[in-house]
DNA sequence: TAAGGTACTCACCTTTTGGTAAGTTATAGG
DNA sequence: CCTATAACTTACCAAAAGGTGAGTACCTTA
């Protein structure tokens, strides 16, 4: 019985590695990254994250961005991501109030890794979605 | 005022690039790639990906990897992921049953872009919840 | 004087997600 | 004949996520 499922036509290289801890491609049920993956996997935490990988933005410039988001989910997203260190949330003392966010050199990082996955999702949409019955 | 929130210290052309109907770092509320990207993003959906990506799988190693799962969210998970053509599964009618599942090229694609996401949420993991007051 | 703008919070309710425990199938083994 | 096994499904319930609409603060402009 063959011990692989990868297409015969992919190099075994190919395959990108996981970390010791996850060898078997397993998440110890307690581990705190699944924490961290839920915020940042979150339905909104995603669009947030990538909006603000084009720079920084005002609360409603966020809001418009991430469409559909009410003002509530906005604001926890925001909090969450903020908290893990990821955002960073410069507040002006004036009237109309001022906010601006922006990603911190971690959020920065992790964006790199969110755009290719985002990208993939987008350009492989309709496939998916049509390819069913 | 900044037009850019990107550390000085990392020159723009670091920056990935988000595909045209994102321009904007939004997509559409409507748009298809949301719901791929929730799919792929759901609680166990990463999970499951990420164990196939280390090979073809029984159902009952797949429960005892994605640590914690319900036999209903693995079924449901499975499910949704057979359908978008990322898993694929092979039934043999034999009893007791025995089913093996594996990804999909497309799958395989997806996961390579997953395993680094993982990887990272893994390593940040304790200094993100640490660094919290 | 009144309305508008910005960035929120709060209370309430609905929807979605997820867990538990039981049932199903057909055969092999004791 | 009873039990075990693998891969499920189903019904029911609890918890979490998320939406709605209102309220708040303070100043500016009409």
């Amino acid at each position: 019985m063959e011990t692989t499922a990868w297409p015969a036509s992919l190099p075994a290289d190919l395959r990108a590695h996981l970390p010791e801890g996850l060898a078997d491609g397993v998440f110890p049920a307690g581990c705190p990254s699944r924490t961290v993956l839920d915020h940042i996997t979150s339905k909104w935490g995603v669009l947030i994250l990538l909006a603000l990988s084009e720079g920084e933005q005002r609360w409603s410039e966020l809001r418009r961005r991430a469409e559909g988001i009410s003002e509530k989910m906005l604001a926890q997203t925001l909090k969450t991501l903020e908290r893990d260190g990821l955002v960073l949330r410069k507040a002006q003392a004036v009237i109309p109030p001022r906010v601006d966010y922006s990603l911190t050199e971690r959020g920065y990082e992790l964006s790199g890794l969110l755009v290719p996955l985002v990208t993939w999702a987008y350009n492989n949409a309709d496939e998916i979605l049509n390819g069913q019955r």
